[in-house]
DNA sequence: TGGCTTAGTGACTGGGTGGTCATATATTTG
DNA sequence: CAAATATATGACCACCCAGTCACTAAGCCA
């Protein structure tokens, strides 16, 4: 947690650092992001960092709390409920995290660039417990369809959640690996990551769900 | 490739600096990996390394090309054309694979653990490369199949190719997910990535091809 | 034996890092 | 105004690394 003397900051001060740092490490792994440069380009000392917080991980733990609290302001008001199934549904999650990339592009380029922190050694076991998290939550929806007579019955829970979890996520890839986004790009140009693409990207994740509707409906 | 010296060597040395290198390089990213550690565990100089390889680099392909080789002997022999659908293909392929695993059990951990090296920034591209020959693969496969009559024609190819590769993908994830297998341990007990799972991993190879092949049979 | 080629060595270089701390500067309080 | 408190600073520390190089040792051949 940040300490006191950064929550004292006045704002414009505060979101400098916090958008630097969000930079950094959109762009490089934890591990590799330097504190030195980014205080050299904002132009503040190395020491005033280390008034705000405990250390680097303290400061990185506090941009996935903003990010993720920002993006729970788009994604959070979904529900399941108000959609006749599950691809609807995440679906209408998409858009909505399309909408908050537009209106908070650094937080989404830092959340969209996580995952390549999965190795870093020094993040590798709190990524560990935050994808359980992760999976769990798609277990429950798996279960939840399931329940409603959605989703067939005859495939072991965690498999289902897993590749669930594994499809959703393969969209993102997808998009990375063919080049349709190149996040390391749209950063430097101060773009969200879907900048212009929103409709290509819809319409991969319609060509994916129209793939893998069929492993898991029953 | 590594200089001539290095291929002069007396073979038991050879295989002294590959293996412990090979360990190096399957507990740690490609960034991380230590030379300096390694020839201190190994009683070898510093220099010696740089009279044998051009650089860290180097060493580094030349443990893929000489892994890769052997993982080749395993499964390079597996045709398609010898079993009925690409299912039953894949698992005879996976079959296969542990065998190598059981066999060549450093080169099986040092080729497992590459993906963990994806985003050190020194072999990103690199990795980018081969992920795309991987994938390119996929497609063909893919294509094969759709021409075969035996996978629908109602996705793109691309999109079919990029998740078959990421379904192949996700049960090696979830293997590590699950704690089912445990690479970091048992490498450090010299034991086989797969070491007396074999039955779980098989049995999770099926259920994952029970849920996912409705999603591309036609 | 001596001479030549190949292999092996480890102190050292240059560069980068996260983190510290004594000191200086603002800002608030009385 | 002065005193006290909260911020800001940047030289500095300890650490670790890949890679170099002048030098030593070993093997081989005549």
């Amino acid at each position: 947690m940040p300490k006191q003397t950064f929550l004292n900051l006045k704002s414009s001060k505060k979101s400098l650092i916090t958008e630097a740092f969000l930079r950094e490490f959109s762009v490089k792994t934890f591990d590799d992001a330097s504190l030195s440069d980014v205080v050299k380009n904002i132009g503040i000392a190395k020491g005033s960092v280390y008034q705000y917080f405990d250390d680097k991980l303290d400061l990185f733990f506090y941009l996935v709390q903003e990010s993720t609290m920002v993006k729970m302001k788009y994604v959070g008001s979904v529900k399941r409920e108000d959609h006749p199934d599950y691809w609807t549904f995440f679906k209408v999650l998409y858009e909505h995290g399309l909408q908050f990339d537009r209106e908070s592009p650094l937080q989404s380029h830092f959340l969209h660039n996580l995952v390549n922190n999965l190795h870093s050694p020094s993040v590798a076991q709190w990524y560990r417990d935050m994808e359980k998290q992760i999976v769990t939550a798609f277990e429950g929806m798996a279960k939840m369809e399931i329940d409603l007579g959605c989703f067939r019955d005859d495939i072991p829970l965690d498999v289902m959640g897993f590749m669930l979890y594994k499809v959703g996520a393969a969209i993102q890839n997808q998009l990375e690996y063919s080049g349709i986004i190149e996040s390391a790009i749209s950063i430097q140009k101060n773009e969200p990551v879907f900048a212009g693409k929103e409709e290509i990207v819809m319409d991969l994740v319609d060509k994916h769900i129209q793939l893998v509707r069929p492993a898991f409906d029953k």
